[in-house]
DNA sequence: AACCCGTGGCT
DNA sequence: TAGCCAAGGGT
C-alpha cells in the first residue's frame, strides 16, 4: 500500500505569527541573536515532560551555580542532584551531570544530530532540538506539541502511543517548506508556542490560528478531538512508611536511594525506623507518581543528637523531591517544629 | 515493545 | 474532584 503523503502548510504563514505572538522565555536569544547550546540543552532537558513555568525558576537557579557546561561537569553530582529536588524524573539529573563532563571532554557539543544523540539523556527529540534551535540544522524535533499540530492538521486520528509513528512521519512534511529549512530554530519554536498558546489540547484556539485554513481537522470540527489517545491504563495504589527523626538543632536523619529506580540517587526519609524510639504518628501524605498512587505513613520522633555518622541535613531547607518533602513536613508538624 | 520514571496546574 | 497531560529517555 501506497503510504499517505501529506503537503506542508505554509511555513511563512507560521513564522510570520511567531515574530509578532513568541513567549519570551528566559532561555530564549532574541529574536536574530544565536543561541547558547548550554542553554538550550540545559532548558530541553529540563523541559522534557514538565511545563514551562515549573522549569523557570530552577533554570535560573542552575545558570546562577553553573554558568558553563564546564562548572556544571565540575560539580559534584550530590550538588547537581540537590539543585534538581522537587524537579522530578531524577534520572534527567543523573545524565545531565555525565552529558556535561562528555561535553567538557569533547571541547563542546556536538554539533550534528547523531553525535548529539549518542550523550546520555539526549534521546531523538533533545538531539533535533539542540540541532534546530542552537545549530540552526534542518531538524524537526516531534514533541508533544507538534505531534498534536500535525496529527490536527493533517486530521490523523490513529490513537497514541500507537500512532505516534504515523503522525511523527506525517510532521516530517513541515520540513519540506524551504522557509522551514531556510530557520529550523524559530519554525521549532514557532511550533511550540502555537501548541502551547493555540492548539491546545483541550479548547483550541482555531480563530487564532495562522494556519486555520489549512487544517484538516478544522475543517471537519474535529480539532479538540485530536490527537486521539488509547485507554490509560490503570494506576495501582502503594502504602509505606516514612520515619522522620530530628536532633535538637533541628536537623533530619536521612538516607541516599541507589543510582537507579525510583528517586534513584537523591535523598529520602528512611522507610524502617532508624533507632529505638517512641514514634508519635505523624498522619499520612498522599502521593501520585505516573504509575502509581502513594499513601505514606510518617511516623516522627526527636532525640538529642543523631545517631553518629547517620546522614543529614536541616529540616527545613533539605534538597528532598517532593514526596519526602511533605511527609517531611508532616512529621515536623507532629513534633511541633513548625514548617 | 512494554514498562519504568515525578510533579503540579488546570478543568 | 479526579483525571488529564506537559519541549521524553532509558532499559
Amino acid at each position: 500500500m501506497k503510504p499517505a503523503s501529506y503537503a506542508p502548510p505554509p511555513a511563512k504563514k507560521l513564522l510570520s505569527w511567531y515574530a509578532a505572538h513568541r513567549r519570551h522565555l528566559p532561555w530564549r536569544s532574541a529574536p536574530g541573536a544565536p543561541a547558547d547550546p548550554y542553554h538550550v540543552w540545559l532548558s530541553e532537558i529540563m523541559l522534557q515532560q514538565t511545563v514551562v513555568a515549573t522549569v523557570a525558576p530552577y533554570y535560573a537557579k542552575f545558570l546562577a551555580a553553573y554558568p558553563t557546561v564546564e562548572s556544571l561537569s565540575a560539580a559534584p553530582v550530590e550538588s547537581v542532584l540537590g539543585m534538581w529536588a522537587g524537579l522530578g524524573y531524577y534520572a534527567r539529573a543523573r545524565n545531565l551531570h555525565a552529558c556535561a563532563r562528555a561535553v567538557a571532554g569533547l571541547g563542546g557539543f556536538p554539533r550534528s544530530i547523531e553525535g548529539l544523540r549518542a550523550l546520555p539523556g539526549i534521546g531523538p527529540y533533545t538531539a533535533n532540538a539542540i540541532a534546530a534551535i542552537a545549530f540552526s540544522l534542518p531538524a524537526l524535533p516531534v514533541d508533544g506539541n507538534i505531534e498534536r499540530v500535525a496529527a490536527r492538521i493533517f486530521a490523523i486520528a490513529t490513537p497514541l502511543p500507537g500512532g505516534k509513528k504515523a503522525i511523527a512521519t506525517a510532521a516530517e512534511c513541515f520540513m519540506e517548506d524551504k522557509a522551514a529549512r531556510a530557520a529550523p530554530g524559530d519554525f521549532a519554536q514557532a511550533l511550540f508556542d502555537l501548541g502551547a498558546t493555540i492548539c491546545a489540547p483541550q479548547s483550541p484556539g482555531c480563530g487564532r490560528c495562522p494556519w486555520e485554513r489549512h487544517c484538516a481537522a478544522r475543517a471537519q470540527g474535529i480539532a479538540a478531538a485530536l490527537p486521539v489517545r488509547g485507554p490509560k491504563p490503570a494506576r495501582p495504589h502503594r502504602t509505606g512508611t516514612a520515619y522522620v527523626l530530628l536532633d535538637a538543632q533541628g536537623d533530619v536523619l536521612l538516607l541516599r536511594r541507589p543510582p537507579k529506580g525510583l528517586l534513584g540517587g537523591m535523598l529520602v526519609l528512611p522507610e524502617e525506623p532508624p533507632v529505638a524510639a517512641r514514634w508519635r504518628d505523624a498522619g499520612a501524605v498522599e502521593h501520585v507518581f505516573t504509575h502509581f498512587s502513594l499513601t505514606l505513613s510518617v511516623l516522627a520522633a526527636r532525640r538529642k543528637t543523631l545517631p553518629g555518622g547517620a546522614l543529614r541535613a536541616p529540616a527545613a531547607t533539605a534538597p528532598l523531591p517532593s514526596v519526602m518533602r511533605k511527609a517531611l513536613d508532616a512529621g515536623r508538624l507532629a513534633l511541633d517544629d513548625a514548617p
